[in-house]
RNA sequence: GUCCUCGUAGCUCAGCUGGAUAGAGCAAUCGCCUUCUAAGCGAUCGGUCAAGUGUUCGAAUCACUUCGGGGACACCA
């Protein structure tokens, strides 16, 4: 309908002269303003030098009104539409036909999005500051693909370095420990409970016959196990990957000498205090940074440089990376790597989420992995379970300082958002139990009302509200969307009554809560959260 | 110190490619259950959009400055 409108202005506007002119049409927030307006008369006024009042009057004489019901020039210059309503109508037959895919589209046929998030190191089970990453990545990821595109989840796993063998050196003490072995954690080790029930897992498994095994041991047996409890919850958190990408396989698969060549050849390379600088202040960086150190081993950008260099090579139209804010100096040498390799940065791109900030008490508590201070996503899940939580992080805009109450986390749960919109979903299923499939319908005479309207409005809104997230790249507003709905059913059930003796009303009804039912249950699985159908 | 980011109702947050009287939820107050789920509906109360300056027909939105919160500035990851 909006596409309709921008047309026939178009249309209008090239009569006077006027091409790819730069206006809006859109659904205003007051209903008094009509169901459409647009603020063309006024973006024109500098263009044409007349005034937007001599614009609108133009625009409203002459363009073609089929459809229209009535048009008001109001305002400053604003053109307020006023539609037939059989086009709200129409549309639930139309929803009742597509049913689930309501809103599905091609947008981005063709086009292959790979989209990183979490990407936790396997030193630790994952915590709350996890689950918010976690529910942005995977709800943008089904939002892509509900929009047509081809979208590859991915999990990038820190399984070598300097952290892993602090894990390894952890356990081992931790395992010595229950030996009755004194001996303190290292400087940089891991405090977590999860490190004691690794400890504990080897201990009853393997006695003391692990008193001498090597690191290497350790650290895998570590891996496997913390990666294993990382995709539990995950999976409990309605998250499944499609793709795991090892650091240490990119360290098997790529000669790391190679790369700093290859640099090199291309420039960015000097060497300084017997350490190899990758020079990045030369692209997007304002500083350089150390590649290989004096003594020979690399720094954790080296590897991060391939396997960002592996994502190209597989031929991505766009990469997304889900960091925290506190990895945002880390996005320029990023970028700078890739460019330096030669690819374009522009199609790598970096989203910041901004912390979640864990109130207890109304004092900050700090989280740390490292001191084991934290509270895990799979804690989380029990105390408010998985829509609770799924919703409570979608429903927030990414750059939100987010704070996270502690004592009210739970007493709070039942306050969440999301219980309301599935009362809603409830409430019609309930209704719905005792009807198999929509009513044939020729021609709806019952739902002509303002009550109806509203609801039918919303409706209508869906298929573009499901575009603008994926353009925007912004989950929330799916989120916000399925409040809306419910909040226009609660509404509509309050004053309308939907079962009756009228048999017209009845069958119409019906057909309008199937709708309803339909495209809230893809706007809530668009972001991870399914209803429950009996509260 | 340099850079990034945020600041909207008592609280949690929408609204930001400039548009009409700045919106929700929670909290507070008041109504509505003989009728399809009251985990609901309706109403009232609540604002210097951190402050200032600028850009213009028009600024919560853009630019600059200041203040305040968070973060980053390693041969750690």
């Amino acid at each position: 309908m909006k596409e309709k409108l921008i047309d026939k202005i178009n249309v209008v506007l090239k009569d006077m002269g006027v091409e790819n002119a730069d206006f809006l049409v859109e659904i205003p927030k007051d209903v008094k303003n009509g169901d459409y307006s647009s603020n063309v008369a006024m973006k024109l006024a500098k263009v044409l030098h007349k005034s937007p009042n001599e614009i609108g009057k133009e625009i409203v004489d002459k363009i073609d009104r089929d459809g229209i019901k009535n048009i008001e020039l109001v305002g400053p210059g604003f053109i307020n539409f006023y539609m037939e309503k059989d086009y709200l109508i129409k549309n639930i037959d139309y929803i009742n036909e597509v049913k689930l895919d309501y809103g599905r589209n091609e947008n981005g046929k063709g086009k292959k999005i790979n989209i990183e998030f979490v990407s936790a190191n396997p030193t630790g089970i994952l915590h709350m500051g996890n689950a918010r990453g976690g529910a942005y990545g995977d709800s943008l990821a089904r939002i892509f693909k509900f929009n047509g595109y081809d979208v590859v989840k991915e999990y990038y796993v820190n399984d070598a370095g300097v952290q892993i063998d602090n894990l390894g050196k952890s356990i081992r003490v931790r395992y010595l420990n229950l030996l009755g072995v004194k001996e303190e954690l290292p400087e940089n080790g891991y405090h977590g409970n999860e490190i004691v029930d690794i400890a504990k897992e080897l201990f009853e498994k393997n006695g003391d016959t692990l008193k001498d095994a090597d690191l290497e041991y350790f650290k895998k047996y570590g891996i496997d196990y913390l990666l294993g409890k990382i995709k539990e919850d995950l999976k409990r958190y309605r998250i499944e990957y499609d793709v795991f990408s090892s650091e240490k396989d990119i360290r098997t698969n790529y000669s790391l000498e190679e790369f700093i060549d290859k640099l090199d050849k291309n420039g960015y390379i000097y060497d300084e205090d017997g350490a190899k600088w990758f020079k990045c202040s030369l692209l997007f960086d304002d500083k350089d940074h150390v590649l290989q150190k004096e003594d020979g081993t690399y720094t954790y950008l080296m590897p991060d440089i391939i396997y960002h260099y592996d994502k190209y090579k597989r031929g991505f139209d766009k990469m997304i990376d889900v960091l925290g804010t506190d990895h945002h100096g880390y996005v320029a040498r990023l970028k700078s790597s890739v460019k330096a390799l030669g690819n374009d940065p522009d199609k790598l791109e970096v989203k910041l989420l901004q912390l979640v900030r864990l109130m207890e008490n109304g004092e900050v508590v700090k989280m740390s992995k490292r001191s084991g201070k934290s509270i895990t996503l799979s804690d989380l899940m029990d105390d408010v379970g998985v829509n609770a939580a799924r919703y409570y992080f979608s429903k927030v805009s990414l750059d939100t300082q987010m704070d996270f109450n502690l004592n009210l986390a739970k007493e709070k749960s039942n306050e969440n958002p999301v219980f309301y919109i599935n009362y809603a979903y409830a409430r019609i299923c309930s209704i719905l139990s005792n009807y198999e499939k929509e009513f044939k319908i020729k021609e709806y005479t019952t739902l002509n009302n303002e009550n109806a309207y509203n609801l039918l409005k919303v409706l209508y809104e869906w298929p573009e509200v499901v575009k603008s997230a994926s353009d925007k790249e912004l989950p929330h507003l799916i989120a916000n969307y399925a409040y809306d709905l419910a909040s226009a059913f609660h509404s509509y059930y309050d004053k309308v009554r939907i079962i009756s003796d009228d048999k017209t009303s009845t069958e119409e009804n019906i057909n309008l809560l199937f709708a309803i039912k339909y495209t809230l249950k893809i706007s809530l699985e668009l972001i991870g959260v399914e209803p429950i159908e009996r509260m």
